[in-house]
Formats: C-alpha cells, sequence, structure tokens
DNA sequence: GTCTATACTAAGATAGAC
DNA sequence: GTCTATCTTAGTATAGAC
C-alpha cells in the first residue's frame, strides 16, 4: 500500500539496491541489507514477507530510474543515429556491470518478480535502439540487408556483452574495444545524411 | 601433482564442473559437490585446500575442453568468413548461459584462479576471430573502416551478451535474434569473393 | 513501526578413525 | 585416500516487547 512514509522501509530498499548491483542477489544477505540500512531484523519483515520481496521491489526502482535515463537519452531533438551513438558510448562503470542485467545468471531470474524489471529495462533500450534505426531507415540511411531490429538487438547484446568481457579480463578495455567496433560498424551499414 | 589415479578426485571435479555451470560458484557448496560425487567429506579436503580450489581446478579443465572445442571450428581448410559464421551460429543452449562466462558477475572473478581460464577461454574465441578476419580483410573482403580487431570484438560480445538477453527475457529466441543480426552485420560488411 | 532476542538450517572447514 | 562426526559462523526467518 503506502508507498510513502516508514522511514526504513525506504532504508531498507535503498540499501538492498547499493548490494544488489555490488554483489548480486545470492550473495546479498537479509543482515548484509539491515546493517546497510541501519534498520532492525523486525522493520525488514514487518515490510516485507522475506528476501525475494524486498530485491523484488529494489529492482523496480532501479528498472524506473535507469529507464527514465535512457528514455531522456533517446529523446527526440537530435538526429537518430546520434541517439544511438549516445546509448552505446554513454560514460559506464565496466567493471562494476550492468546495474541490472548483471544478475542474468543467478538462479534469481526464473523468479517473475525479479526477472521482469531487468527484462523491462533492457526491452526498453532495444526498443529505443530499433524505433531510432526505423527512423533512420526511413530517412535512406541504412544500408540495404540490414534491418533495424537486427541491428538493435545486435547493439544492445554488445552493450551487454561488454560488460561480460571486461569482468572476465578485468579490465575495462575490453569493454571499450566492443563499444568502439559497434561505432565503426554503425558508421559502415549507414551512409552519410543526403 | 598427480593428474591420475584418486578415482574420487575425478568425481569432485566432475561433479563441480556441472554444478559450476548450473548454478555459478557463490550457489555451489562443498555439501552439493560432494552429494552430487558421491565422496565424503574429507575426499574433497584431503585434494584441495578448500572449495576455491575446488573450483579452479574445474574452470581449468572447462577451459580446456572448450578451447580444444573453438580451435577445431576454427581450424584452417574453410574460408575465414565461413569459419567466423560457424562460430557464431553454432548450437548453443541459451538458457543455460555460457559454461565459462556465465560467472562473469560473480564476486569470484576477482580471484585470479579463477577468473583466468574464463578469460582464456572469451579470449582464445576473440583471437580466432581476429585471426580469420585479417584473413578475410587481407583477400579484400572487408570494406574500408572496418577493422577485423573491432568485428572481432563485436562478434564475441554478441554472442555474449547475447546469453545475457535470452535470460533475462527468458527467452531463447532473444539470443537467436542478436545471432542472426551479427550473421547479417557480417554480411553487410564484407563483400563476396572476387 | 521498530527493536532485540531467538531459532533453525546450511555453508565451509577440521578431526581423527579406518 | 576415504570415511563419519563435529565445529563455527552466516543465512533466513520468527517471537514478542516497546
Amino acid at each position: 500500500m503506502a508507498r510513502q512514509g516508514s522511514s526504513k522501509r525506504e532504508a531498507i530498499v535503498a540499501a538492498a539496491k547499493a548490494l544488489l548491483w555490488e554483489r548480486g542477489y545470492e550473495a546479498t544477505s537479509p543482515r548484509d541489507v539491515l546493517a546497510r540500512s541501519g534498520a532492525g531484523q523486525g522493520s525488514l519483515y514487518h515490510h516485507f514477507p522475506g528476501k525475494r520481496e524486498v530485491a523484488a521491489a529494489a529492482l523496480a526502482e532501479m528498472a524506473e530510474e535507469e529507464i527514465a535515463v535512457i528514455d531522456a537519452l533517446f529523446a527526440p531533438g537530435t538526429p537518430p543515429l546520434d541517439r544511438v551513438r549516445a546509448y552505446l558510448t554513454r560514460e559506464r562503470q565496466a567493471l562494476r556491470g550492468c546495474r541490472l542485467a548483471r544478475l542474468a545468471n543467478e538462479a534469481a531470474m526464473e523468479e517473475p518478480s525479479l526477472r521482469e524489471p531487468v527484462a523491462a529495462y533492457v526491452g526498453r533500450i532495444q526498443d529505443c535502439l530499433r524505433a531510432s534505426l526505423e527512423e533512420a531507415e526511413a530517412a535512406g540511411r541504412l544500408l540495404p540487408g540490414v534491418a533495424p531490429a537486427g541491428l538493435a538487438a545486435v547493439l544492445i547484446a554488445v552493450v551487454e556483452g561488454g560488460y561480460v568481457l571486461a569482468r572476465v579480463h578485468w579490465d575495462e578495455a575490453a569493454m571499450r574495444e566492443a563499444i568502439d567496433g559497434a561505432v565503426q560498424v554503425l558508421g559502415a551499414v549507414t551512409r552519410p545524411q543526403a
């Protein structure tokens, strides 16, 4: 019910948001959340049935925040291919992993309440990419044989895969190389404004 | 030392290999490994100092196996761009995640003995892709402005990112779309054999 | 709504017999 | 080399006072 009030509920969710990004779901315990939030045992189990629901609330907030950032990035006003490039090259903390999709490989993804915010976030990015690329295609800027939907799928995959590369090589440059390559490929499959 | 003998050691490592793919590192306990392997407590701690070293041994074997598959895929004999396409379109169990890189977002990746097999695997793929693309470039098959190294980084990122997309959407098709897009993009930035 | 105290199970590792 | 028994701490949740 109440989305406001209860300072401890907010503190708990805020702590969960931080810990889910830092450590993921499995590796975050209710004790960790309580310690970081300054709340006592009772507060958590008063506001939530258990750990899963705390995480679901935290992920929902994170998705909402990040989707707002995406929507701002893709707002009309700049040319469509510039929006795509702006998304690709936005600043990222590669070694921390994607704030939401870092949970992709946890068993928690089989739980819809946890998976859905993550899916909504990456799905929204892919939708925005596709819409921009369709706009570019309509303006005759895409090489024939390059479908906007396929290219959008490639680009979101490159970004999420770039995080993976950075983590396994423990080197931000591994992600940069993939992103730079994607920008080059994007340039190769588009043509300058007529 | 001994790489042979001790049936229980092998059973323990085999069980760890299966569990690491299924559940990841954090979510796999020594008890799970013992239960699946049929070994007792003492066997594990006789052969290994602890959980981390079991996982390191398992990951080393997994990397060795998977690198052998990659090397076979990229063996000379077929034209370079066919090798690249064969890698992209090889059969995968998208929802299970990458056998090695599924660990990318675990805290365990800060441990070199666990990270290195994973990095060696994805690094080898990227090297094979780059070598094939350089060969294609030398044959004049790459569009100008497309660097082999950048394209190789894009393609490994698409595959690893494709696994992420499949998991978060809980849908194999999400990965297929990214892979199909990559094949199309590859077609668009190359030209038919002269 | 919030707290402390408590309970129960699992994680990870050790001890010591065979 | 392998086993069972044991130990210690953390994960997750409940009870009940304030």
